[in-house]
DNA sequence: GATCGTTATGCAACTTGTTGCACAAGGGGT
DNA sequence: ACCCCTTGTGCAACAAGTTGCATAACGATC
């Protein structure tokens, strides 16, 4: 029930399109809660039938033509309230962990190369924030009490991206130190 | 596609009933990919009709009635493939830092008293892991190939579970720190 | 021997997320 | 005038995950 919520909220910092949201979700939002433009055109549609956002007046409302949308008190009242909620954190899900874990019973021939793989992909993710970071919150942008709060949803990511780095160099560690791709 | 390749490996290491899978699942390997029973039942038969497990002969086939599967080698060799195959780690999907961001819009009302919440969860979790630490894996279990990768898998968890309780705290230290909750 | 709790399997309906494609408007090039 | 690319919206079908409930066997207990 987060993908509402997360639309919300992007509304609310700037109104914007369906392809304008898709696109913040791919940098910004996306971050930590991603989406495909299918999933939140299709939001944006019920959003709209419950009354939480409406479409901007458009001159000629026709398909395939920008339609702005913008958040109505209905839906920043869902939204307050859905931050107040009490929600528990969700378990782990996570793919890898997981095909190591069968790695570990058939085998892991080739697995060290995924793990490099992936440590590359989270390093540059590593960079990606922290050049963020730099960018967007300078020192002098930090006593803002929205801006600080920003800020600590990216330390999060950047914190998420430090323990996969350290976690796969330990594993790659463990893979290299010992040695050779051992078969069942 | 991962929970068929879940529960290919769980049987692999044990065969078992739908039941005792479930049961598993809410220990071990539900730490990294949870699941119901509901969604263990379907899956167990979509694998069997697609020949990859089969239920050992059971003495009364009906309904109520135990039934153990076991992995077939058109299975395993599914899994071995899966681990081989390279796949892309997932983008997060964190409803706490995506409501902590939403709280940076609406305000932050009763946000700390719901980080000291998942601050809690964590850290029992992080216990609970360390314990299973503790028991499954003492120095002297960590030479067996296998062993060793359960328990980096175990270090995964652990490592995660850090993050959460370092990440919060500090989160914990920014509000208290500026202290009282801040209505939009 | 009727009822009740536990173990065990499963259906049906729903929500959420993914994939592939269709449709429409407008601009640029040839 | 025609084609192609980009921007923009959207349907349809499917896959995965969730929730609520039904069914059946088995042992205990009153």
């Amino acid at each position: 029930m987060s993908l509402p919520h997360a639309i919300l909220t992007a509304l609310l910092e700037k109104p914007s399109s369906g392809l304008e949201l898709t696109r913040r979700f791919d940098r910004s939002i996306g971050y930590f809660w991603s989406a495909t433009h299918q999933q939140i055109y299709r939001e944006l549609g019920k959003l709209e039938q419950a009354g939480h956002i409406r479409a901007l007046p458009a001159p000629v409302p026709s398909r395939g033509q920008k339609k702005e949308y913008e958040v109505l008190p209905a839906g920043r009242a869902e939204l307050t309230d859905w931050v107040r909620r009490a929600e528990d954190p969700k378990p782990i899900r996570d793919a890898l962990l997981l095909r190591l874990r069968a790695a570990a019973v058939v085998g892991t021939e080739g697995f060290a190369d995924e793990l490099r793989r992936h440590l590359a992909l989270h390093r540059t993710q590593l960079d990606e924030y922290r050049d963020m970071e730099d960018r967007q919150f300078p020192p002098e942008r930090r006593t803002a009490e929205a801006d600080r709060l920003r800020h600590l949803v990216l330390r999060g990511g950047i914190e998420l991206e430090r323990f996969w780095t350290a976690w796969l160099t330990e594993a790659l560690a463990e893979f290299d130190g010992r040695d050779g791709p051992t078969n069942c």
